[in-house]
RNA sequence: GGGCUUAUAGCUCAGUUGGUUAGAGCGCUUCCUUGACAUGGAAGAGGUCAGAGGUUCGAGUCCUCUUAGGCCCACCA
């Protein structure tokens, strides 16, 4: 078939176009008063990110909404870029320098800082690439990063502004430490693990006495930080004891008994160790009561000099010592397994520690309330709806965010102290808070002054990503324009850690929602269920699905799949579908395009406006713009998986099994091959969102002279074109089709041979329209003749069968198998009868007749109806077979 | 402890506000390399919609409970 090879290859042309489209700046948005604009920003991808499957649903989302309000005339803008993923990036480049035996702290900071810059320079960028492979249409012009120059003036003056507004306060507090990472992390970034172990019961006995106290843990070694041992006040088993001195054992320190109503009777043995240094609630425990806490822990996770003789073990070296001493003292009353929820750091997976200090934090409620007022009010729209129950839940219990973090890659905190100030007993003395370095302390004059050296938290500047990115803080001509976003698209894991934040900072800094839909998608994993990760060694990945069976076809499986909100499971062969469906389409185009005539009027579109057109050619539009009209619905409540299989079966089964089939019978004519190019032109439009590639390859090489299929506009419904009538015709020509087909198969008439069909119908209207397709008959279900009667009639050795009322008999040559024959049609009524019987049974009931709508009863009787011709006529078929 | 979610054909899953005989893809059976496509075509087989109650003229769909998975949240010493 001319030069147009049989198979779709996507290598020869994925490339080719995201060049050209590229080259045309068609991906590109900027401000324009006459359009109306749509804007997405992307999540931004960890630098140190290669694409996985999750990246390519979501970004094939935005990118299916992006060229979809592109093509209906939006000014679409996708703003893409990275983030610059502090503690993951430090990490990642850590562990490379580890290779040479470099530690970061050889280099010191600034030299650290520089190599991690480079490695950005080398590698930060892949994932861009990859986006890229997909076909995502992102404005690369607008490219942006979390530490760009503009996007880092955002980050400071964001903090200024909030601690000037007395949200964003330094404190003692506990805070998850990891150990490994050796920084603070946020509540968030602490994932809570449900881990067998322990609970461990430790007699405390009272100073001078034989008596003691038991009190259960699950982390023992944090009892050389105990300083006191708390009880109910209620709690009539310890009344005695509330203010008695405790020995603590292994330290021997002594320790008070003290009444706080945090403490559950019924937990354990009613009485708590407090450890304020190492325990939330001890620590308020701890200032409630005035205690003094006391740290046991280093940093590095080992025990510090207040651990005793513990010192120097690593935390759990030291637990195992621990309980080895105490059953040694015979104060380890017993051990009991407890499950028990643990947190972990979410970047290397260290069990974190709480612990005591020093850190700056974010006053959350103040900034909740209008997030939560949004959300309930209905500005803010989540898809699927129930992730704003998740959502208010959070906010409505929002806690502080710490955010500063003890690592070197990031945005240093724009916080100074006047090191003369700081001696003075006052905490709050001498801190500077300034976007650029304070030359002097205004307090004391001193010049000797230095910066904090603590960074933010990475989502600390990617809550301010849908206006940083657009110049904010300035008041830029962009801003204005694309500001508020239109959708944001994500998973479910960043609700809190982005969404949540960005809702806050939009209304804070902007004193608007950042965006107007949040369509959360499922997560992806692997065929048993697991979360795709690289530790687990079940990724699937997604440029080896595109070297293999293309971009287009990876697009169009995952979506197709992912139903909304539903979680995907993936394996390699669930790709097939999208390759052989692009495949599908691809010899579509073939055929049609090599039978498009040199002079063929493609503008043409009167031509089918009103004329009076045969069957098919009525019956394809109408299903045409019935489709398009399903797909619009479908995208705008975010039901890509449904818009998606709609396309597949309108192209596949309608266009291609039947369309096509039926138009080979009459190529020359010119309306049928206006017909087929106006219905693979539209169909491909309405493809180019799910495969962008192979729907301008395809546009590419129509007789049409139209600039890139992606900036054409989306195809316009046409009620006027939908035909019931032509459907419900069709509907009775490939029933009819169908069954003569049957027969073939039951009766074995070799595909080769030809055979006669003689159609009765119990009425004149249904032979009316059987003539009209009765070449289609002919030519689909391979018959030599068809003759069309208004009254049964049938040669002996015939097969038939009954679809409706009319009864289509096949003469068979030679002899009928009676016996199989008679078991067929049997097999037919006894199918009928039971429908007849569950029908009638429906109309027999009064309160069927009374209460169900009118349209529903008129339905059920008129199908009642129907049953019974059919019915009946395959009764006589019976009967004339048993005659 | 609280919340969300899933259970439909051998497998993977659709099924929008309750209303024709519950669908698709893969797999399976039989046939077909006929001029778009074997990454294809034709014809089939295959389901008491997890279980038990309830609401309703009518339930895969709504309510309650049960069973079995998955996920999230929580100051579970």
């Amino acid at each position: 078939m001319r030069d147009i090879p049989s198979v779709y290859n996507p290598k020869s042309t994925e490339d080719k176009w995201y060049k050209v489209w590229e080259g045309k700046k068609f991906f590109h948005a900027g401000p324009d008063a006459r359009k109306k604009p749509y804007t997405i920003v992307i999540p931004p991808p960890n630098i140190t990110g290669i694409l996985h499957m999750g990246h390519a649903l979501n970004n094939t989302v935005q990118d299916i909404l992006i060229r979809w309000k592109r093509m209906q005339g939006y000014n679409a803008e996708w703003l893409p870029g990275t983030d610059h993923a502090g503690i993951a990036t430090q990490n990642v480049v850590e562990k490379m320098l580890a290779k040479k035996d470099v530690k970061r702290h050889d280099l010191g900071r600034e030299e650290f800082v520089k190599r991690v810059w480079q490695w950005r320079e080398k590698y930060g960028s892949t994932i861009i690439s990859q986006l890229k492979r997909l076909g995502c249409s992102c404005d690369w012009d607008r490219t942006r990063f979390t530490m760009d120059e503009g996007l880092s003036n955002a980050v400071l003056e964001v903090f200024v502004r909030l601690y000037e507004k007395g949200l964003i306060y330094r404190g003692n507090y506990i805070i998850n430490w990891c150990p490994r990472c050796q920084t603070a992390l946020s509540d968030e970034e602490a994932q809570h693990k449900d881990l067998n172990g322990f609970l461990y019961y430790i007699k405390y006995p009272v100073k001078g006495e034989k008596r003691y106290v038991s009190v259960a843990t699950t982390r023992p070694e944090t009892m050389l930080g105990d300083v006191a041992v708390a009880v109910n006040p209620k709690d009539s088993r310890y009344n005695n004891l509330v203010g008695e001195t405790l020995i603590l054992p292994l330290m021997n320190r002594e320790i008070k008994v003290i009444a706080d109503d945090i403490v559950d009777p019924e937990f354990g043995t009613g009485a708590v160790k407090v450890t304020p240094a190492h325990d939330p609630n001890d620590f308020q425990i701890g200032i409630r009561h005035k205690l003094e806490p006391i740290l046991v822990m280093n940093p590095d996770g080992t025990m510090n000099k207040n651990a005793g003789d513990y010192a120097g073990m690593d935390r759990f070296e030291a637990r195992e010592a621990i309980l080895e001493d105490l059953k040694e003292s015979k104060v380890l009353e017993k051990t009991e397994p407890h499950a028990h929820s643990v947190g972990h750091c979410y970047r290397c997976h260290t069990v974190v520690e709480p612990y005591l200090s020093l850190q700056w934090f974010v006053k959350m409620k103040p900034l909740a309330k209008a997030g939560i007022e949004a959300v309930k009010t209905g500005k803010i729209k989540f898809y699927p709806e129930r992730w704003t129950k998740v959502y208010l839940d959070w906010m409505e219990n929002i806690r502080d965010w710490c955010i500063s973090r003890q690592i070197w890659w990031g945005h240093r905190l724009p916080v100074y102290y006047c090191k003369k100030c700081q001696k003075s007993s006052d905490s709050k003395k001498g801190i500077m808070v300034s976007k650029v370095r304070p030359e002097r302390c205004p307090a004391c004059d001193s010049v000797d002054i230095v910066q904090d050296e603590d960074v933010l938290d990475t989502w600390f500047s990617s809550w301010l990503w849908p206006f940083s990115t657009f110049g904010w803080p300035e008041k830029t001509g962009d801003l204005k324009y694309f500001y508020p976003t239109s959708t944001l698209v994500t998973a479910q894991e960043i609700i809190f850690f982005w969404v949540a934040r960005m809702i806050m900072a939009g209304y804070e800094f902007m004193g608007e929602a950042p965006f107007r839909d949040v369509y959360i998608h499922g997560t992806v994993r692997d065929e048993t269920g697991a979360k795709m990760s690289k530790s687990l060694g079940n990724i699937i990945d997604p440029i080896e699905i595109i070297e293999e069976f293309g971009a287009d076809a990876l697009r169009f499986s995952i979506i197709s799949i992912t139903a909304v909100g539903q979680d995907v499971f993936l394996s390699k062969e669930k790709f097939q579908s999208g390759r052989n469906f692009a495949n599908k389409i691809w010899n579509a185009a073939r055929f049609v395009i090599s039978n498009l005539s040199e002079d063929v009027d493609t503008d043409l579109c009167v031509l089918y406006k009103n004329a009076d057109l045969p069957l098919a050619d009525r019956w394809i539009l109408s299903n045409l713009y019935t489709t398009l009209e399903e797909v619009n619905r479908a995208f705008e409540s975010y039901r890509f998986s449904e818009a998606a299989n709609l396309l597949y079966e309108f192209i596949w089964h309608k266009y291609c099994d039947w369309y096509l089939e039926i138009a080979k019978g009459r190529l020359k004519e010119k309306t049928t091959q206006v017909i087929l190019y106006k219905v693979l032109e539209k169909s491909m439009r309405m493809l180019h969102p799910f495969m962008p590639f192979i729907s301008e390859e395809i546009w590419s090489l129509l007789p049409h002279k139209r600039d890139s299929i992606m900036i054409q506009p989306w195809p316009h419904t046409q009620k006027d074109l939908i035909d019931k009538k032509a459907e419900e015709e069709m509907d009775l020509a490939i029933g009819i089709i169908t069954a003569i087909r049957n027969i073939r198969a039951e009766v074995n008439i070799p595909p080769q041979r030809s055979c006669k069909v003689i159609i009765s119908t119990a009425n004149g209207k249904n032979a009316t329209t059987v003539r009209k397709f009765e070449d289609h008959i002919k030519s689909l279900a391979k018959a030599e003749s068809v003759e069309v009667s208004g009254k049964p009639e049938r040669p002996k050795a015939s097969s038939v069968a009954v679809f409706g009322d009319c009864e289509i008999a096949v003469p068979l040559e030679g002899l009928i198998d009676l016996d199989a024959e008679r078991k067929r049609i049997m097999g037919r009524i006894g199918e009928i009868e039971r429908w007849m019987k569950a029908t009638e049974a429906k109309l027999k009931n009064e309160n069927f007749i009374k209460r169900a709508p009118k349209e529903i009863v008129d339905a059920e009787k008129a199908k009642l109806s129907e049953i019974k011709t059919t019915s009946d006529r395959l009764k006589e078929v019976l009967k004339r077979l048993e005659s």
